[in-house]
Parts: C-alpha cells; sequence; structure tokens
RNA sequence: GCGGUUGUAGUCUAGUUUGGCAGGACAUCAGCCUCCCACGCUGACGACCCGGGUUCAAAUCCCGGCAACCGCACCA
C-alpha cells in the first residue's frame, strides 16, 4: 500500500478520532507508550459497556447462560492440567551472526523435511539434537544457530512471597469456568444443557503486537462455555435460526489453496456435516447476527474453518469468524471451537475431582447383572492369608468369564489361584439404572471484546459532507441524545438544560452542548455517534415542542418535549423508527 | 526481535539540509455574534518522545532508550 492511501486509511482515520474524541489510546503515553496495552477513555468504556451488554442481553438474557467472574492469576497447575504450559510456547532459535530468530520447528519442516506433527511433538533437547545432525544454518546468514529456547506467551508470575509459587495471567477465561464446574452445574440445578459466560480481561504476551487493538497484550475476551451431552447433541434453539446463512470457508477447500466461500443455511451446514455439533452451528448463526447488530453486514462476514495444525490443543473442529476491515483483510472477532470434554477431563484427572454429571432417565432401566460375591468362609480357610488379594482380583474379574469357565472346566483360573464353585457364590442381580454419569461435551464462542468494538467503530464511519460521523446502531452508542439551545440567548439554555436534566433522570446518556453555532454542535455529536439531537428554539417557549434531529439523515421532527421520554425509549429499544418521533417539518 | 523510515500543542503541520526568540491551521475554552448543519470577530490555553553527549548555544548534530509506520519473523 502506498504512504497516501495509508494516511487516509479507515484504521488511521479511526485511531486519530479515537484519540482525539477519547475512546481510546495507547497506554502510559507519558512514558512513551508500551506497545500492546489500550486505554479506553470515557467514550470508548461506554461503547465496550454497551456491545458487552449485548453479548448479555444475548447469552444471559435469552438464553439463560449463567455469568460468573474470576481471577486472572491463576496457579499453575490449572495451566500444567488445561495444556496451556505445554502448548502456549513457541521454540525459538537465534542465529548467533546476525541475531535473527526464527521458530525452530518450522526450521525443521522448511529444511530438513521433518513432518509438522513431528516437529510439534520434539522437546527442546530432541529440536536441538535434530538441528545439529541435519546442521542446519540461520537461513539468512548462514550463521550457526544457538540453543533452542521455548518462549512462553502467558505471563508469569509468583503468587505471595514464594517463589516457587508460580500463576500465570489467564490467556483465556474459559479456565475460570472449567474448574468451578461442580459448583455451576449444581446452580444450573444438575440440568444439562447449560452454558456459562465470563467476560473479563486476559493477558497474552504477543511477541509483537502492532495492530493498535486488534492486538493487544491485555484484552477482554467474552468466553461462552456450553456443557452438553454427547449423546443428544440436539439443539432446541435451531428451529430459531436454522435458516440463518452461514458464510463458511470450509478446511477442505483452504486445503486446496482457496478460500471459496461455501453459503448454506444452518440446517445445511448440519446436515452436510460442514459443521459438526448443532449447539455449534447456531452459537455461529447467533454470532453473526450479533456482528450485523453492531453494524457488520453479512457479506462482510464468514466462518473460516481451522485447519488440523491450527487449531488449538483442545479442539477438535474450529471455525474462526471474520470481519473485512479495510487495512489488514478478514480479521478474528470471534472463534468456535468444539473442545469436547478435554478440559474437563484435564481436571478430573489433575486435580482428582469428578466432573462427571448425571443424568436421570425417563424411565429408569432395569438390568439383570452378574455378580460375584466371594464366600470368604470358604475362600479364608483354602487360601489363608491370600484370601483377601484373592477377593479383591475376583472383584475385577469379568463375571461372564467366571460363570463360564466355572460351567465347562469346573474351576476358574485367576493369577495362580484356582477358583472352585464353592468359593464363590454367582448371583443375577436385579439392578435399576436411574440414569448415566458422563463428561458433558463443550462448544466455545468466544469473542474478543475490543475487537468487537474496532469493527463498530470501523464499519460506523462514514465521511459526509467532509465530516466525520459515527453511525453507531442507536442501542450501542455511547451518548444516545444531544441536548441543544438553537441559540445561547433568551432563556433558551435554561430551558435546553432543564430538558436535558429531565432526560438524564429519565435513564438517558443525554449531553447538553451549548458552545459554539448550532452547525458546529451538531457536527461535533455526529463525530461522536450520537444518534438523536434535541434542540430548544423559540417555539419551544410558545408550545413546548422540540425539534429531534436524525443523524443519520439530517432529518428533523418536531415534537412536544412532555412525550419524549415515551418516544425515546421507544425508539432506542427498536420498537420504533425515527419519523415516529414526531410531526415532519 | 531484526532492518529501513519517522517522532514538534488535542489533531494536522512549518522549521532540521546550513545549530541562534518554535510559527501556522483546525479543535478546545472565555466573550461577542447567531432562528437549524464546522459562518464571522476578539482573546486565552497549549508542543520540540525520553535520557545522555558535543557546543557559548540543540527541535536541529552524535549516542542510548521508548514508540509508531513499512518489510521480515511471529500470532497456542
Amino acid at each position: 500500500m502506498k504512504e497516501e492511501t495509508r494516511k487516509q486509511d479507515k484504521f488511521t482515520i479511526i485511531s486519530e478520532l479515537a484519540r482525539r474524541r477519547g475512546f481510546y489510546w495507547q497506554s502510559y503515553e507519558i512514558y512513551g507508550g508500551v506497545s500492546g496495552f489500550a486505554t479506553y477513555g470515557p467514550l470508548g468504556a461506554r461503547l465496550k459497556q454497551n456491545i458487552e451488554r449485548k453479548l448479555r442481553e444475548l447469552f444471559v438474557d435469552k438464553l439463560g447462560v449463567l455469568e460468573i467472574e474470576s481471577p486472572v492469576i491463576t496457579p499453575e497447575k490449572v495451566f500444567v492440567a488445561s495444556g496451556h504450559v505445554e502448548h502456549f510456547r513457541e521454540p525459538m532459535v537465534e542465529c548467533v551472526k546476525c541475531k535473527k530468530r526464527f521458530r525452530a520447528d518450522h526450521l525443521l519442516e522448511e529444511v530438513a523435511g521433518v513432518s509438522e506433527a513431528e516437529a510439534e511433538k520434539m522437546s527442546l533437547d530432541e529440536l536441538s539434537e535434530t538441528l545439529k545432525k541435519n546442521s542446519i544454518q540461520c537461513p539468512e546468514c548462514g550463521g550457526a544457530l544457538g540453543e533452542p529456547k521455548q518462549f512462553l506467551t502467558m505471563f508469569k508470575t509468583t503468587i505471595g512471597p514464594y517463589s516457587e509459587a508460580v500463576g500465570y495471567g489467564r490467556p483465556e477465561a474459559a479456565q475460570g469456568i472449567f474448574v468451578e464446574f461442580r459448583r455451576l452445574y449444581e446452580m444450573a440445578r444438575e440440568k444439562i444443557p447449560f452454558g456459562v459466560l465470563q467476560i473479563g480481561h486476559a493477558l497474552r504476551n504477543e511477541i509483537s503486537p502492532r495492530q493498535g487493538l486488534l492486538r493487544v497484550r491485555e484484552f477482554t475476551i467474552a468466553d461462552l462455555e456450553f456443557f452438553f451431552d454427547p449423546e443428544e447433541p440436539d439443539c432446541h434453539l435451531l428451529k430459531e435460526v436454522k435458516d440463518e446463512m452461514l458464510r463458511l470457508v470450509l478446511a477442505e477447500h483452504r486445503l486446496k489453496g482457496s478460500e471459496k466461500i461455501t453459503e448454506v443455511s444452518v440446517a445445511e451446514a448440519l446436515k452436510k456435516g460442514y459443521v459438526k455439533s448443532e449447539w455449534h452451528a447456531v452459537f455461529m448463526a447467533y454470532a453473526k447476527k450479533l456482528l450485523i447488530e453492531l453494524g457488520v453486514s453479512a457479506e462482510n462476514q464468514r466462518f473460516i474453518e481451522k485447519l488440523p495444525w491450527e487449531r488449538a490443543h483442545y479442539s477438535s473442529q474450529s471455525f474462526d469468524q471474520q470481519v473485512l476491515v479495510e487495512r489488514w483483510g478478514w480479521v478474528e472477532v470471534s472463534g468456535h471451537a468444539y473442545r469436547g470434554d478435554y478440559d474437563l477431563k484435564q481436571h478430573a484427572e489433575s486435580s482428582g475431582v469428578d466432573m462427571c454429571v448425571f443424568k436421570e432417565y425417563e424411565k429408569p432401566v432395569e438390568r439383570e447383572q452378574l455378580v460375584i460375591k466371594p464366600l470368604m468362609a470358604n475362600l479364608g480357610p483354602v487360601f489363608k492369608n491370600e484370601a483377601g488379594k484373592v477377593a479383591e482380583l475376583l472383584s475385577k474379574a469379568d463375571p461372564q468369564e467366571v460363570e463360564v469357565s466355572l460351567k465347562k472346566e469346573g474351576f476358574f483360573k485367576i493369577g495362580k489361584y484356582k477358583i472352585l464353585p464353592e468359593h464363590i457364590n454367582v448371583l443375577r442381580q436385579k439392578t435399576v439404572e436411574r440414569g448415566r454419569r458422563f463428561i458433558p461435551h463443550v462448544v466455545e464462542p468466544s469473542f474478543g471484546s475490543d475487537r468487537l468494538l474496532y469493527v463498530a467503530l470501523e464499519y460506523a464511519y462514514r465521511a459526509k459532507e467532509d465530516r466525520a460521523l459515527l453511525n453507531f446502531p442507536p442501542d450501542i452508542a455511547p451518548i444516545q441524545l444531544g441536548v441543544y439551545p438553537l441559540v445561547s440567548k433568551d432563556g433558551l439554555p435554561e430551558k435546553a438544560l432543564a430538558l436535558c436534566r429531565e432526560l438524564v433522570d429519565e435513564g438517558f446518556v443525554a449531553e447538553y452542548d451549548e458552545a459554539g453555532s448550532i452547525g458546529r454542535r451538531y457536527a461535533r455529536a455526529d463525530e461522536v455517534g450520537i444518534p438523536l439531537g434535541v434542540t430548544v428554539d423559540y417555539d419551544t417557549l410558545k408550545d413546548g415542542t422540540v425539534t429531534v434531529r436524525d443523524r443519520d439523515s439530517w432529518k428533523q421532527v418536531r415534537s412536544p418535549s412532555k412525550d419524549l421520554p415515551q418516544l425515546l425509549h421507544r425508539y432506542f429499544r427498536k420498537k420504533i423508527g425515527f419519523d415516529a418521533l414526531g410531526a415532519p417539518i
């Protein structure tokens, strides 16, 4: 891209506008700034809250998902169990001569022809050895390579005064949900399926974050872990979104080097097996609708299926929801991973806590079961002090086998012990199974708040008659109303200020402005995306009506100020449009 | 992390070649004007990325750091 075009591209314009008007900027500016960290100003903080509120409305209010808030600092054990300590790192080697750094595993793949799967499994020592064996040198300058080192992309810290109590800043909010699964399951009244949402900060020590809000080291993630029974994978919400169209870039096409878009309905995507789980597909549909509500039209969105080696270690199928932005092309705004039972299983194993759920059958299943009961009175005298061991072995034996062997041979050999019929009772016992125990499967939609905010900004940006305008959807606009006196004299300011207070009292985010000409104030308001302007003029003094101005069309309607609260509430709830706010002028 | 380019009020920028009072525009604030889209007038506020060096004197030259942009690399 040419320097000139870059100067005017939307990323530059948005970044400048964001800084100037207080949406966001780079943190720690007074000390020169630190890349990968952003501070949200008054407008940005509010915009972000509004976007997150929409996530809550969608998932918590409508779908009944539970929301929690858990710590960022996490003891090492958790991320050892989750696999992050092992996988959230890159082996790097540095050239001794030119100091360039390379991924050690990638070098082996490219230069020595080691397969990707193999290279990924290697330890540092193995990598080092293989590099030496193949006498691999710096691909840039031919210099010698140093020892490979791990670059861990999690932030490491210690908990309390003991250096051995290692902790990490979480790179995702999901683990905070998995480790609390038992309690959350109880709070869901032990009913499956259910979902848990967490919106909070996550940390990733990116090597070189350079894309403004799109890649920061500390960011806000909205992880929704949805737990369901893999044997009953049906989603009751499917009917609501089955006809929603999804634009998919499938792995099979990507493997052939194509980014062909397959446009199918949710129902079709499932039928054709493009998306493996109903819940997965349903959440993708909701994600698409959410982005539309944030101002990103369908044709500027797509879901790209991750290739096996691009997927995170826990995932068996993943789609990234991407949005087209001007400077960088397609960028990820949400990830949709099928995590299976990976995480709960890992935590169950590491912690020793059972992560199974119990699901009652509609009708209990009666089952006749073969049971072996050792008759200790008879075993004792024969095996003496080994009798206990024999009994234990018997409890592990397959009853079926025991019975068959006894019938056929007249005895059953277990280890070095010979069991005769009189040593045991073989019973047919009726048991009633009332349900099933299993580890739930998880589908995870995971949104990056900061990225949602950036795309909402970029898609809201319009240049109109040489001035900037942000046409946020009214329900995410950081400021809802601008209230103005037409001129600042003759009692109009007092009247307007009173009206503004009244509207704030009614629960609106309204701002009063009397500085400069009315045109200038409209322009100022447009630039931060205030959807409606309410202007008090001389007619207001006579008949109590005010003008309401629409940010996008600049149209105006006239309405009695006393009707405003009710009308505006309906407008911001999307019950009525702008024209219904009053009489045309 | 590497290489190249760059860093002047909130924003855009002049000045850097050749060291010598840092200037403008927009925005903001106060006042005037103003009956609906950045009008005009008066005034005010406000900057040389940070640290060190050379020099009588540094925005300017040199060194180091930080940051941004571009390229490379990286992005579980």
